[in-house]
RNA sequence: AGAUCCGUAGCUCAGCCUGGUUAGAGCACUACACUGAUAAUGUAGGGGUCAGCAGUUCAAAUCUGCUCGGGUCUACCA
């Protein structure tokens, strides 16, 4: 019963088609089917994106995604975390490697037995999404509120921010990603910001949460503080020209001062610091100086006022103010309008010398009297002299100006110190009262007035009539403007809520230890470093889309409640509506709060305990704080899924850029730190036993691995701008995901960045699935035909040819590799192993020596052998790559499994990863194996010297033998050799002296240690052996040679013996191997030559006539003058070789084919039997 | 500015941890073969100051330090 129709394809689409296909029938297919023979699917043509096509469509329809983890029910959990993408922009192919990383991992896991469940998640929070409906409805920020209302502004947000979520899905189905895409966790949602809230309020339990002013970047233009994010839009940092000034603070005279002062005979001291900002000078509070800095005392003249000064600045400074000519000059003679001012080195000293010591204010005025300082912190010391490690001598004096209100370092190293802060210029960026002439003056053009005078200018002057100003010049420096403004920025103390970081820091940093970093470097140190660096996390964000702090405090500060439910939450409006009474929360009384965002959180009042209202601060936290909790709010712990949160925590695995590095592998940790005892306790309460500390550690994940950037094919960032982006969608469509993601996972480690070329990816999908595809299809042809399905029992390996055992060994060699690569997460180097199993060994080597064995001869013993062997390569080999090209490799597992159905699950996904047989592993059989290789590649390259094609038999090879153990090695491959080089015999050359002539070199490894320093003149020795020596050594196996009058004993494991040529023979060699080739082509040689060739001519016409494999023939051939001989000669080889049953010689032809034989021409007829 | 990664053939990368004497592979190029796996394959050839300098060592691509170039992150500070 014949169901197969023939369908040869014609032109046809560009990819594959089934040589067979099923003709439609109405009746039930299964009975007919049953008891049809199998065949291996060929394909027309190799094109991946139509097989991954058809892939997809079958995991689709057999959900084989969902069924890989419910097979792995019961199993031992292995646990992964998405770190969320923010689905406002598109999708680039930069994510596609990080994501195929994260996929393999898994798949690998599964395979390896484990239950892998994949969460997916959105990241919808944050400026970028806010800039973009902002860009789309035309407006910006003061908008807000006027034109658009913050719940109309919120609801385009919440749109706007899923816009391109199905390309996302897109492509990650595309890719071949699997990850639980149907129930994804969404940080904007109730649940997910309940369980932020939940962990909020465990750190303001345990006190770290608190709320503090920090320095942050303020646009007075604007009236708001400015993101890191904004700041480095491109553009705003700009090259300005400001007015710098040098001043000088007199240092007041105390016991610890008293070393300068006696050096000046009790003149004025005049400390000198450099500020690009003098607006900043009326809120000095402090100078910093380094403390290893060296610091000199100088007595030299004012340059404006002419008049004697003694002045300290950092030593390396010193050229920056004075001229070389001046030092020690004549004072006397010095003059107002002299270019050289004189100056003289007093003294020498540390700055940590002037630690502590005071000055007296320099600029002071009713609001910035001592009073004004301590009526806003009490205990403060200011105008003192500081030690900051932040000072360098790049610039100025080497001694800072510190203004604790406007910068970072200033508020830092002034908080140390206790000297108090002053903002003495408003949120307007003009001066408060009390500043004298100064007040209401604007400190930058912010207004963009007529004529607006340079408050820093007049600042100077003033100085400069003083004598205070030591010097005043423009300065051109970079400095950060207001995206929206275009006006500077300043530094400005602004309220924030901060987590406490830092009083973990010592379990961040133990906990870090524990962590697999991939690479190790990142672990130890980019993240390390930042730990130890590490500052109070900063939460507070002003904007409108994101969580909301959930703190609510009565206006006066006094008393605050943080939230840490919604049920809490509506439990206290209805208290605040029953105490406040009113108007108060009704609209929240009946339903209670619906959703957690601005403007709804804000209408709420709370009360508190005392009874007085209070309204929540106005502030919204840092998105990486949304990704940092995800594994708490994916499951929306603590209030549900606390069993599989218990089972799903920490990560053993998570993955992304390494940009993320300060990102969310920070707040992952530093949250999983933070919560330790929070976790420890809702799990105990919830009736979970074990060994808690042991199970969570404060970890939040066990490996990471941080992958590096894809750059453009010259190394360029990838930009819109530039153009450079690679489109995922198109390169998965061209070539296939699984040689993209072959390609981007073996080309360079992860971690490396990644030079994206096409050319790279083509590359994949010829050497390595072409490479496999031409083996599948040999094997699918052949097997095929012989009804191969693996029916019989499998043929003990120890009984099978010595090429199938050394194939096997290398198969499972190369499991036991592959498998130590992906343990160690190592994909590129598992990667790169079977690409190398599949071309080397398997193509070129096994199936080329073993072509013959699956198209001669009978289908029993030898055969089924090869083909058993063949199957279990394609079958390994498939299991070992699923994880990197998932497509391919389950195409060829149904394609083999269809036939065979040695395994039950329909998807190699599915199945388990391969095990290594130790008891098939023979390295002295892969050795030998290597041997052979290298000396038919030997042989092979003298005939291509000596210009003798390999299809001409040649008599015989030599190879000296060096030991005994070297010719049992080559006795056992000598069959293939001579098969694959198309030569007689082998004969093994042991004879020692005069024949093969010899070269010893020491082996430095084995030598090195025992000789030292005296191996160069060891070297130098025996590179002077005499052949004479070289085999008295050999036999005695020792040799004791004199250097500088002592005995070195040698033995011939310290060195080595080469054999470096055979005179009067054509040798070639290759390491320690040498093979000398007899090349001469006797009568009989060429003879066998001229059959040789005849049937591969003849074989040639078959296959361009179209016979099957199969077919029988016979030929006549006419004009065979010359070769009739050699032909006759080898008859009954040719007609074996060409399926022949007749073979007849007549005088003369005249249709029929022309050949050429060894450059006879002759004419042949080949007819089918 | 600081931290970190990278720098080996025209291109993409091994080798470096654990130092050993002719530094490898693929692509590309040139030439020649092979051909019942054929949109393959083999052989041979050219192509390298292992970024540079210094140090340690009998011996350095490999270990150490510095410099240069590129990337990333963090910062932008008088």
């Amino acid at each position: 019963m014949l169901l197969f129709v023939s369908r040869f394809a014609k032109k046809g689409p560009a990819y594959y088609e089934p040589r067979y296909s099923y003709p439609s029938l109405s009746v039930p297919l299964a009975p007919f089917f049953s008891n049809m023979t199998a065949r291996y699917k060929e394909f027309k043509y190799l094109n991946l994106p139509s097989i991954e096509k058809e892939i997809l469509r079958k995991w689709e329809e057999e959900q084989a995604f969902q069924k890989s983890v419910e097979l792995r029910q019961g199993a031992q959990p292995f646990v992964f975390y998405e770190g969320p993408p923010s689905a406002n922009g598109m999708p680039g192919i930069h994510h596609v490697i990080s994501r195929t990383l994260k996929d393999l991992v898994c798949r690998y896991k599964t395979m390896q037995g484990f239950q892998v469940q994949r969460k997916g998640g959105w990241d919808t929070h944050g400026l970028p999404v806010e800039l973009g409906v902002e860009k789309e409805l035309g407006i910006t920020k003061e908008d807000i509120g006027k034109t658009i209302s913050v719940a109309d502004y919120n609801q385009k947000c919440r749109e706007a921010v899923l816009r391109y979520k199905d390309k996302w899905d897109d492509l990650t189905t595309q890719m071949g990603y699997w990850v639980d895409l149907k129930n994804p966790y969404i940080t904007f949602t109730n649940e997910y910001i309940e369980s932020l809230w939940w962990c909020l309020q465990q750190l303001y339990k345990r006190n770290l949460l608190y709320k503090s002013v920090s320095i942050q970047p303020y646009s007075p233009g604007a009236g708001t503080g400015l993101s890191s994010h904004e700041l480095n839009q491109p553009g705003t940092y700009k090259m300005v020209k400001d007015t710098s000034a040098t001043v000088v603070f007199g240092l007041k005279k105390t016991e610890h001062s008293a070393f300068l002062f006696e050096k000046v005979s009790g003149e004025a001291v005049g400390i000198l610091a450099w500020t690009t900002t003098p607006w900043t000078l009326p809120s000095n509070l402090g100078l910093a100086v380094g403390g290893n800095v060296d610091y000199v005392l100088v007595k030299t003249f004012n340059p404006y006022t002419h008049q004697p000064q003694n002045v300290v600045m950092a030593k390396a400074l010193l050229h920056k103010y004075f001229k070389s000519e001046g030092e020690n000059a004549d004072f006397a003679a010095y003059k107002e309008g002299d270019k050289v001012v004189p100056y003289q080195i007093l003294s020498e000293f540390k700055g940590a010398e002037l630690e502590n010591l005071p000055y007296e204010q320099l600029l002071p005025y009713e609001a910035n009297s001592l009073e004004a300082v301590r009526a806003i912190t009490p205990d403060a010391k200011p105008f003192r002299i500081m030690v900051g490690d932040f000072v360098t001598t790049e610039d100025g004096t080497g001694i800072v100006h510190i203004a604790p209100a406007f910068g970072a370092d200033d508020f830092k190293v002034g908080k140390k110190y206790g000297i108090g802060i002053l903002t003495l210029v408003d949120r307007e960026g003009k001066f408060v009262d009390g500043l004298g002439e100064f007040s209401g003056r604007f400190i930058k053009d912010y207004k963009n007035e007529q004529g607006y005078v340079d408050v820093n200018v007049d600042i100077s002057v003033k100085l400069k009539k003083e004598g205070r100003a030591f010097k005043v010049e423009k300065y051109e420096h970079s400095y950060p403007h207001c995206w929206r403004t275009d006006k500077p920025v300043v530094y400005y103390p602004l309220d924030a809520w901060f987590i406490r970081t830092t009083a973990l820091k010592e379990r961040m940093v133990e906990l870090n230890k524990t962590i697999n970093w991939k690479p190790a470097a990142t672990g130890t140190g980019r993240f390390g470093q930042w730990l130890e660096n590490m500052v109070d996390w900063n939460l507070s964000r002003s904007r409108y889309w994101g969580t909301p702090l959930p703190i609510w405090r009565t206006e006066d500060g006094s008393e605050e409640k943080c939230i840490g439910s919604i049920a809490e939450l509506n439990a206290e409006i209805r208290k605040a509506s029953e105490v406040l009474g009113g108007e108060t929360n009704k609209h929240y009384l009946h339903d209670g709060i619906l959703d957690l965002h601005k403007p709804y959180v804000d209408e709420v009042v709370l009360v508190s305990d005392s009874g007085k209202p209070m309204h929540r601060e106005p502030d919204l936290i840092d998105v990486w704080f949304d990704s940092g909790a995800m594994p708490y709010a994916q499951a929306h712990f603590p209030f549900e899924n606390k069993e599989f949160f218990a089972n799903n925590y920490p990560a053993d695995f998570i993955a992304e850029g390494v940009d993320q590095t300060r990102g969310w592998f920070y707040t992952l940790h530093a949250l999983g730190s933070m919560l330790k005892e929070s976790v420890h306790e809702e799990l105990k309460a919830a009736g979970f036993k074990g060994d808690f500390e042991a199970k969570y550690p404060g970890l939040a994940y066990k490996t990471v691995v941080s992958n590096g950037l894809v750059l453009d094919k010259n190394g360029n960032k990838m930009s819109k701008r530039l153009g450079n982006v690679v489109d995922p969608f198109k390169t998965i469509g061209d070539f296939g995901a699984d040689a993209t993601r072959w390609y981007l996972i073996t080309n360079a480690s992860p971690w490396d960045n990644l030079k994206f070329d096409l050319e790279g990816i083509k590359e994949v999908q010829r050497k390595f699935f072409g490479t496999l595809y031409n083996t599948y299809q040999f094997f699918g042809l052949y097997a095929n035909v012989d009804g191969f399905s693996y029916s019989e029992a499998p043929i003990p390996v120890k009984e099978r040819p010595e090429i199938d055992q050394w194939i096997l060994s290398s198969l499972q060699t190369l499991v036991k590799k592959v498998t130590a690569a992906f343990d160690d997460y190592e994909p590129t180097v598992a990667g790169r192993l079977i690409e190398d199993f599949v071309d080397e060994h398997l193509s070129n080597w096994y199936v080329r020596l073993c072509r013959r064995r699956f198209w001669k001869g009978e289908y029993e013993g030898d055969k089924i052998a090869a083909y058993q062997t063949l199957y279990e390569c394609l079958e390994t080999v498939v299991r070992l790559m699923a994880p990197i090209s998932p497509f391919f490799s389950d195409e060829l597992f149904r394609n083999l499994n269809a036939v065979t159905g040695r395994f039950s699950e329909e998807s190699v996904h599915h199945v388990l990863f391969p095990k290594a047989d130790e008891a098939l592993i023979d390295t002295l059989l892969e050795e030998r194996m290597q041997l052979a290789q290298d000396a038919s590649s030997l042989v092979l390259s003298l005939r291509k010297k000596v210009n003798i094609k390999v299809r001409q038999p040649l008599q015989k090879i030599l190879i000296p033998v060096l030991s005994s153990g070297m010719e049992a090695q080559l006795r056992k491959v000598a069959d293939l050799i001579l098969a694959e080089v198309n030569v007689k015999e082998l004969e093994y050359l042991t004879e020692t002296e005069g024949f093969i002539k010899k070269k010893i070199k020491p082996n430095f490894q084995a030598l090195g240690k025992k000789l030292g320093a005296r191996m160069k003149v060891v070297s130098t020795a025996l590179a002077e052996f005499s052949q004479h020596d070289i085999t008295l050594f050999e036999k005695e196996g020792r040799y004791s040679l004199p250097i500088d009058g002592i005995y070195v004993e040698l033995t011939l494991s310290e060195v080595e013996i080469i054999s470096e040529d055979i005179p009067g023979w054509t040798v070639a060699s290759k390491g320690a191997l040498t093979v000398a080739l007899d090349i001469n082509v006797t009568p009989v040689l060429e003879q066998e030559g001229n059959a040789r060739e005849f049937v591969n001519r003849i074989q040639k016409v078959r296959k361009e006539s179209g016979f099957e494999l199969t077919d029988r023939i016979a030929v006549t051939v006419g004009g065979s003058n010359g070769l009739e001989a050699s032909l006759q000669q080898f008859k009954s080889y040719i007609c074996a070789e060409i399926l022949a049953d007749k073979l007849e010689f007549v005088p003369q032809i005249i249709d029929g084919i022309e050949i050429e034989v060894n450059e006879e021409k002759l004419k042949v007829i080949v007819s089918k039997m």
